[in-house]
DNA sequence: GCTTTAAAAAGTAACTT
DNA sequence: AAGTTACTTTGAAAAGC
């Protein structure tokens, strides 16, 4: 099997970012006080963040109804915890549109190419003009891709975080297209 | 008409004001750093670029002259670190590293990652080592690079470590808390480093 | 640009035990 | 010296300063 085959295979996503809206104006003031776990500080930030720990995510609800959820391990999360979010709000007495359009933002996978890489070697093969390297500041190459649009994070472990992506395939896309740039260049 | 004028001068003189100020602060940073000549004006020059691609813009002149001045002493082989920066600037280390990498990639400077043998000649004369001490850290390193021990750590630790075993090899041993101090680091780093580097360089330690 | 959320990667740092 | 917590980097949305 191929080094892009095996790669794929380690592929975990770990956090989904997914907008959305109730078609509703909210009083946060009074969602804050009717929901339990609520934390409000408008001086702070404009959005109200209510936690599900099943699955475990965080929604940021806004005044104009617009609602963020990160934290989702998978898409499928996402959609059961603003299920549960817009059943907390409904039960609060606001109506929530009954088929919310669901954005996903962006997606953050984590994969392992299985080898130990030579990040060095890696800035000169790809092109200084074409990534950042900057151990000082971070042990992380980064290296940022046309298509998919996404960055990717390769550490010196073999290990790499894609993000930016809006959908799984995106992570795939990009760790095949890592693989094959890196067997490339024979720095894999 | 006449405004044109005195507008396209008054403008002249913000950018001329703004230059001398840029140019006075690159040389207060390089004073205080004791930086010599060269590096002032390359980073002057660095300075200079970057006004003419309008890379101001949004930012403030001491970040971009520190930033500059941080180029400046890599693109000489004589780096130092943010922190060293961020002591004599008005800047934070985090956003002169962050306008650092903006300038880098808008005048296509294409700097190698800074050498921690780069580090090595500055640490030792800190801690008053000899050049047989030097010569011994940097052959270190040189193994270290070729075996991977370098990807992704900081330089000025690995620098360090390597500095610590040299100068216990060569008799003239400095302590952990000696060299973390010149280097800038902690001793944990330095004791995790010199671990990594005498175990996979099978380099035989007796404190 | 900033503020807040979540999560991973690996290195470094700052505390506590 | 070991453990824990926390900060560095990347991406995106929300409303407002």
């Amino acid at each position: 099997m191929s080094k892009a085959e095996e790669a794929k295979k380690t592929i975990t996503i770990e956090n989904v970012v997914a907008s959305t809206a109730i078609g509703q104006e909210i009083d946060l003031k009074s969602v804050t006080l009717a929901l339990e776990g609520a934390d409000y500080d408008p001086e702070q930030f404009p959005g109200l963040v209510y936690r599900t720990k099943d699955p475990k995510t965080a929604a940021l609800i806004f005044r104009s109804g617009k609602i963020v959820c990160t934290g989702a391990k998978s898409i499928e999360d996402v959609d059961r915890g603003l299920k549960k979010v817009f059943k907390k709000i409904a039960s609060v007495g606001i109506k929530v549109d009954p088929n919310p359009e669901i954005t996903v933002q962006n997606i953050v996978a984590s994969a392992d190419l299985g080898s130990v890489l030579n990040l060095n070697a890696i800035a000169i093969g790809l092109g200084l003009e074409n990534i950042e390297y900057e151990p000082e500041q971070f042990p992380g190459l980064v290296y940022r891709l046309d298509s998919p649009k996404v960055v990717v994070l390769l550490f010196g472990s073999g290990k790499l975080v894609v993000t930016g992506g809006k959908k799984p395939k995106d992570a795939e896309e990009a760790v095949e297209r890592i693989v094959k740039e890196l067997e490339g260049l024979a720095l894999l | 008409r006449l405004r044109k004028w005195q507008r396209r001068i008054r403008v002249s003189n913000a950018t001329e004001r703004n230059l001398a100020f840029a140019l006075s602060e690159l040389d207060r940073m390089a004073s205080a750093l004791g930086l010599p000549r060269n590096i002032r004006e390359t980073s002057a020059v660095v300075y200079r670029k970057a006004v003419t691609k309008n890379l101001i813009r949004g930012r403030s002149i001491e970040g971009v002259a520190a930033a500059a001045l941080y180029a400046a002493c890599r693109q000489n082989g004589v780096p130092r670190t943010l922190d060293e920066i961020a002591e004599v600037s008005r800047v934070s280390r985090k956003e002169i590293g962050r306008t650092y990498r903006f300038i880098s990639r808008e005048l296509g400077l294409k700097l190698m990652p800074t050498s921690p043998i780069d580090y090595v000649p500055r640490f030792c004369s800190g801690l008053n080592l000899k050049g047989e001490v030097q010569s011994r850290a940097v052959e270190i390193l040189r193994q270290a690079a070729e075996k991977e021990l370098t990807s992704g750590r900081g330089p000025t630790g690995v620098a360090a470590a390597a500095i610590y075993i040299s100068s216990i090899l060569c008799g003239e041993r400095r302590t952990q808390r000696e060299v973390a101090n010149v280097a800038g680091v902690t001793e944990v780093t330095i004791r995790n480093r010199y671990k990594e580097l005498a175990e996979e360089l099978d380099i035989e330690i007796i404190l």
